[in-house]
DNA sequence: TTGAAAGGTTTAAAAATTTAAACCCTTTAA
DNA sequence: TTAAAGGGTTTAAATTTTTAAACCTTTCAA
């Protein structure tokens, strides 16, 4: 019962923390606008240092919300949002199911109908 | 473009951390499993001083995820998901309209199929 | 085979978060 | 009108997170 609810609620942890620092959701904007990024590119780009990039974008890589392609000596990261959106996507469809008022959605008898 | 994205982001940084903390999520599921609860009670359960659950119930609260009703000496917390949820939706909508790789949603030629 | 470019890691400091003890303010029952 | 119950806030300590400087590794071109 609510035990699915705290499953998707801890497996979705990590989107969370990994969301809840505008850095990175700066980063993920970078790469949605310009496609695959090294990292020199997002410092340009981004008031930070290398190595906070550097680290943001490793939190990013453990959450599974970047990928990573190394080319000769750059590393191109770029967004694999899919399977985070799948997971908020069933938590969401779960805490609607189980934890929204429910509104009517029976249908009115036809002559309760105008 | 990426605009809106941005801001839907942004507007769900509060959402994302306060949901990015376990305790808080338990906090949640409590509610969601007993109903509304009163500071104690919530305290009763939760391995926590009262001080700590009452901070995290003002972080809720500032996100928007609990509301509070006060009943003579007591506080009645209860959820109120509600505008969170859609909030995640839209901001769920977009990344999956914008970001997602798009699969071929086309309906084949008539002659192709089969 | 050097050297420069790209980028990860270690380290140490600064900042933010989390926590509980101590304290204070209400409300209500005696 | 006290006392006790419920609960916020302040404070200070502990922990975690964030950051950049210094350093190291790998790749590739000269």
């Amino acid at each position: 019962m609510g035990k699915l609810a705290l499953k998707l609620f801890r497996e979705c942890l990590p989107v969370f923390q990994t969301l809840s620092d505008p850095n990175r959701q700066d980063i993920l904007l970078l790469l949605h606008e310009n496609g695959p990024l090294p990292v020199n590119e997002l410092t340009s780009k981004l008031s930070l240092s290398r190595p906070a990039v550097s680290h943001h974008l490793k939190l990013l890589l453990q959450a599974g919300l970047v990928s990573c392609e190394q080319q000769g000596t750059q590393r191109h990261y770029s967004l694999s949002l899919e399977a985070s959106v799948t997971m908020l996507r069933e938590l969401i469809s779960v805490v609607e199911e189980e934890c929204l008022p429910k509104f009517d959605t029976t249908i009115p008898a036809k002559e309760a109908r105008l």
